[in-house]
DNA sequence: ATAGATATAGAAAACCTTTTCTATAATTAT
DNA sequence: ATAATTATAGAAAAGGTTTTCTATATCTAT
């Protein structure tokens, strides 16, 4: 019997003299059903094999146990810890999850975002939501039809559902650490224009003015990288650059994400200077390879495993709620600096 | 009309003064209809912002335009790599792919299998399938009910599809090459028992054998890593451990991954030996980490990109077949290595 | 002008469940 | 002994599509 079509609850029903409305109930425990039926029904059951077909119990209860994921990659190591925070806590509640990549294109998150709509998922979570279509109003729109968090992204005015890093706190306790540690020359590494780089910028030029420090717009540097391995190089080559152009090359350095600050690293290292030393590096994210680099890295710990957990927290109880539409909240996860060898 | 429930077909056919047959027509384009009405639909459903149900279209035409990936591990450089691969490949055939991580566990693997079957994917992609689930001929079981194939891991006789490495060409590659360099005292550094890492095993005793090289059961370095970092410490302890306590101590050494590879290149250096001088080392995968390592790493390089598209277009084929269950092959990747600083 | 073909459209069945509503048998209360 | 309640079970509707089968109007060929 195992071979050929898949059993039916009629084929059960059939087998064990019932109707399918008894068998409905024996698997559901959803209504009184004799121990004798209940016997006769689990015995055909097992017989046969069956199992429920999802897709016909998720149609007429308009819920299918499932979430969608939308990240701008997979196999970023940020993503990826954030990805598995969000799925170990929703697996624990029977959910299974939709992961999509949209290689960082706006217009195919939306398309993304718009299949799984159609496909009745339960509700999306997105990294890194697309600026474009926060302005555009996109997400307020898919917010009132199905759950929806965003994670690390943010506009004011914007009715939905955020789970954000600290980065004012981050960067400032990154930058506050150099100054203490005698540093007079510190620089900024980020990549193309963010929501999180920006806030890294502004806090950055701020603290600059507020602490008396030399601001030097050529400190401020700024790749424009694809991927992870992209960050790291051109970091590496920028820094370079940096160190042999500038006349008071920095002494100090925070970097946007610990991809750069690795290729920060070899950088320095290979130009000459001495880590700790003659520069002092500072990462972001607390990511596996921050604690792979030799020395290991400074960094400040983005809880990225947190971010994803709490964001799926926050799913789980708006897919609960039926007036999930007019609830909408701007949650933070804290971060903090680890002192490590650079 | 954006707000409440979601319009149905049978809206779009009121709405159009048509039936429904003629709309699901106009949708799907299988039958002719006339431009006057297509026209009429097309507005209606414009008009009211209308999206097929992809549930009910499952459900009667039983697929789903889904697949899933189950993986022990998501945070892991090598599997995201894979899962990359594949859901790039699908992604573009326009499959969804749900993501299920298994901690390594070959009964939490059984059951999101079965959720998965009775969510009624079109087909699963097990990557690492546990040894286990095998050899109880779980996977041949599940092979006949769907378009199954297993990447990694492979045991003889079994009626799967199967997309391997090239794991002994890789290992005997790397070896050859530390022999090439004038190396004396080769070892080898593992993980648990697994499919991969036996076959490395096996090539390693070939090889010294072959080769005439002394063969020390004191150069089979054996860690018990649970994840990424855990291997790249255990690796870092248990090479510096072995340098400490060999009377000849090893001066070439090949990892079953990049990351001991990372840990062991730092335990070396820790140790006071000059890498690549005193003691070459050569990693496994061809991962972020051995690009980001300094010196950079020379490893084999697995093609894991490769490994997921090849095992996508597979995927692809079968759920196309009808006669999927008739059919079952064996797939190679090959590698090859990259000499890098190590 | 009529038979046969063709183009277009709708009615109804099917996919597999859950859920509501109705029915019967068994129990309890009067 | 009868009415009212309770426990158990089934019939049928509902969920939103696709698909098969049937019907009509239009066209072509004789």
């Amino acid at each position: 019997m195992e071979v050929g079509k898949r059993s039916t609850i009629s084929d059960v029903a059939k087998l064990a003299g019932v109707s399918i409305t008894t068998v409905s109930r024996v698997i559901n425990d959803n209504y009184p059903v004799s121990e004798r039926t209940k016997k006769k029904v689990n015995t055909a059951i097992e017989e046969l094999g069956f199992r429920p077909n999802l897709l016909a119990r998720s149609l007429i209860q308009d819920k299918t146990q499932t979430i969608g994921i939308i990240t701008p990659s997979i196999e970023n190591l940020f993503f990826s810890e954030v990805i598995k925070g969000i799925d170990t806590f929703v697996d624990d509640k029977d959910y299974r999850s939709f992961l999509c990549s949209t290689e960082g294109n706006p217009d195919k998150e939306k398309a993304m975002i718009d299949s799984l709509v159609n496909r009745s998922v339960d509700g999306i979570i997105v990294i890194d939501p697309r600026t474009k279509n926060i302005k555009s109003g996109f997400y307020e729109g898919i917010s009132k039809r199905i759950p929806l968090v965003l994670i690390n992204g943010f506009n004011e005015g914007i009715m939905c559902n955020f789970v954000l890093n600290d980065d004012v706190t981050g960067t400032l306790t990154a930058l506050r650490h150099l100054k203490d540690q005698g540093r007079k020359r510190i620089g900024l590494l980020l990549g193309r224009k963010s929501y999180s780089y920006d806030i890294k910028e502004n806090v950055y030029r701020t603290f600059c003015q507020d602490s008396g420090l030399d601001f030097d717009e050529a400190n401020l540097l700024r790749i424009q990288a694809g991927n992870s391995l992209d960050a790291a190089k051109q970091a590496k080559a920028i820094l370079m650059d940096h160190l042999e152009k500038s006349q008071h090359p920095i002494d100090g350095l925070v970097c946007g994400n610990d991809f750069m600050a690795v290729g920060a690293l070899n950088g320095a290292r290979e130009f000459g200077l001495n880590v700790p030393a003659d520069i002092q590096i500072i990462g972001f994210d607390n990511s596996l390879v921050s604690q792979l680099s030799y020395p290991p890295l400074t960094t400040v710990d983005h809880h990225m495993n947190e971010l994803g957990t709490l964001a799926a927290k926050r799913m789980v109880n708006l897919i609960g709620d039926p007036d999930f539409k007019d609830h909408w909240t701007k949650l933070s996860v804290a971060t903090n600096l680890i002192v490590r060898g650079t």
